[in-house]
RNA sequence: GGUCCCAUCGUCUAAUGGUUAGGACAUCACCCUUUCACGGUGGUAAUAUGGGUUCGAAUCCCGUUGGGAUCACCA
């Protein structure tokens, strides 16, 4: 039997990151047994529908490569895949488990249900509907009554089943609800939806958040009811923002699209998402989409909740960048460089800055300098380490003036030689010169690069003019 | 509160009865060096707790503590 795994996410306009890597984790699952990956959206909430939504959630999939087999967009034999789309099919099956005796017609409001439940006290809502004979109830139904269809849960003793992750499981049939499967609005509850969908759509692996261990007794006795099997459940642990709290979009934690806007890779998010709460059993831990593929198990995911660590993932990412070629991380840097002067060498800029930047983002900090010399402090020509300070760089700074002035080749190696010659012949270290040239052309303490490769990104013209400025300022 | 789940360095994790409890990030120190990075070397740092079982427990069992989830006409 073919492997078939489903993503089904509602679409509230936030593609967060323990969805992400749910999503993952199921189209892992898939590829890795040579199955298929279908996507499907859920919907059935009318009230929580974001107009745009589904597009976040397409351009999300396909940025990080995770192309589905089925879905709304492309189709399939086992369509349509979107709820809102499937309506009449839910009805259907809804009818068919109330004649199977799986649920039955409720026709009390939503408030009398609400008061005759004491969370307090334990006290679930006892359906006084449940005790109308199904002729009757057929009848009110027919005549227009509005109605819900709830689930019976008539077994008692314990629900036991098997999940790939968190072993056997079970649960007291008492514990369970006899919730609503069917709306009032025609629209189904996700409790029934997700057991029809998958059904019908032949999905194998069921893989979703924890928070569902509980209510899947529930699932499994519809699945019982109809006479279908049920399928693999593989419950994974949250994605915590700490150690209380969930990565939530309530409190602004960072989603998918927000992390690629500060200028992480779409492939290091992914590598760094699926070590969160799985591992390869090897001390490697840098891994494409195509490499996980080839090494995911489901017996290697983790059982406990795990924080997600900006800070690792902003090294992973380092080590993405890293790995870029020159010419590559040159076009991704080169938004960055929008309204930079004329004579900026941007491609040594670019060389200067790939082993310095973790993330994309940081470009704007390290290059602040080259838009505008800061006005700043005489203090920063002091440092200890090159012996150096104000007077020395106003010692040295004509010369340096002089020697650039007169310099052809400003090339790094060529610029570099002249300055250590002339530290030699004024008798003093190189750092002498170097640090009081680099202040000069930056007006920063740190700078993506020395004072050689500042003057090639800055070119003749402007280097010259901020030694000028600084042997003004000096 | 009932029920279910979870518990190894600050963080992500390895070790499926026998290891000096390993790796990675972070952190600290040193080296490299034209500032800062990159790179290299080394250090600090963990089995929540109490009982059992066993020759031997991070690992198995029970209790405690702590945390999370669930108990919607949300998913």
């Amino acid at each position: 039997m073919k492997v078939r795994t489903r993503f089904a996410p509602s679409p509230t306009g936030y593609m967060h990151i323990g969805n992400l890597r749910t999503a993952l984790y199921e189209y892992l699952i898939a590829k890795a047994a040579g199955g298929d990956f279908i996507l499907r959206i859920e919907d059935t909430d009318q009230k929580r529908y974001v107009e745009g939504a589904t597009e976040i959630i397409y351009n999300t999939l396909k940025t990080v490569g995770m192309n589905w087999d089925e879905g709304p967009d492309i189709g399939g034999n086992f369509g349509p895949y979107v709820q809102s789309e499937r309506k009449p099919i839910y009805a259907e099956y809804a009818h068919k488990l109330v004649e199977l005796g799986g649920a039955h017609y409720c026709f009390c409001s939503k408030s009398e249900a609400d008061e005759e439940k004491n969370e307090e006290l334990n006290i679930k809502f006892k359906d006084p509907c449940k005790l109308i004979p199904l002729e009757e109830a057929k009848k009110r139904v027919a005549a227009g009554e509005p109605y819900v269809i709830r689930q019976n849960i008539n077994k008692k003793g314990k629900s036991k089943y098997h999940d790939e992750v968190y072993g056997d499981i079970e649960i007291d049939y008492d514990e369970l609800d006899e919730g609503v499967l069917l709306k009032s609005d025609g629209f189904p509850t996700y409790n029934f939806a997700n057991v029809v969908d998958d059904h019908l759509m032949e999905i194998t692996h069921v893989v979703r958040g924890n928070e569902y261990i509980s209510s899947t007794p529930k699932y499994n006795l519809i699945y019982e009811d109809f006479g279908w099997e049920h399928p693999h459940y593989v419950h994974v642990p949250p994605v915590m923002k700490d150690a209380q709290h969930k990565l939530s979009k309530r409190n602004g934690d960072a989603s998918f699209q927000d992390l690629v806007a500060k200028g992480y890779l779409p492939e290091a998010i992914i590598n760094y998402i699926a070590l969160l709460g799985w591992n390869p059993g090897t001390e490697e831990e840098i891994f494409s989409l195509d490499d996980l593929k080839k090494i995911f198990t489901v017996e290697r995911l983790n059982r406990s909740p795990a924080i997600f660590d900006i800070t690792k993932l902003t090294w992973m990412n380092g080590c993405y960048i890293r790995a870029l070629s020159p010419e590559k991380f040159h076009k991704l840097a080169s938004p960055y460089y929008q309204g930079m002067p004329l004579g900026v060498d941007q491609e040594a800029l670019s060389r200067a800055l790939h082993p310095r930047v973790e993330t994309l983002g940081q470009i704007a900090e390290q290059t602040d300098f080259i838009r505008q010399l800061p006005d700043y402090s005489l203090d920063l020509y002091t440092n200890k380490k090159m012996k150096t300070d104000a007077n020395i760089a106003k010692e040295v700074m004509p010369a340096i003036k002089e020697i650039l002035s007169a310099q052809q080749d400003w090339s790094n190696d060529a610029l570099f030689e002249s300055l250590k010659a002339l530290a030699e012949k004024l008798g003093v270290k190189n750092g002498q010169v170097l640090y009081p040239a680099r202040i000069a052309l930056s007006g920063k303490e740190t700078t993506p690069g020395g004072a050689t490769e500042l003057a090639v990104i800055l070119g003749k013209e402007e280097s010259l003019r901020r030694i000028d400025a600084a042997l003004a300022k000096l």
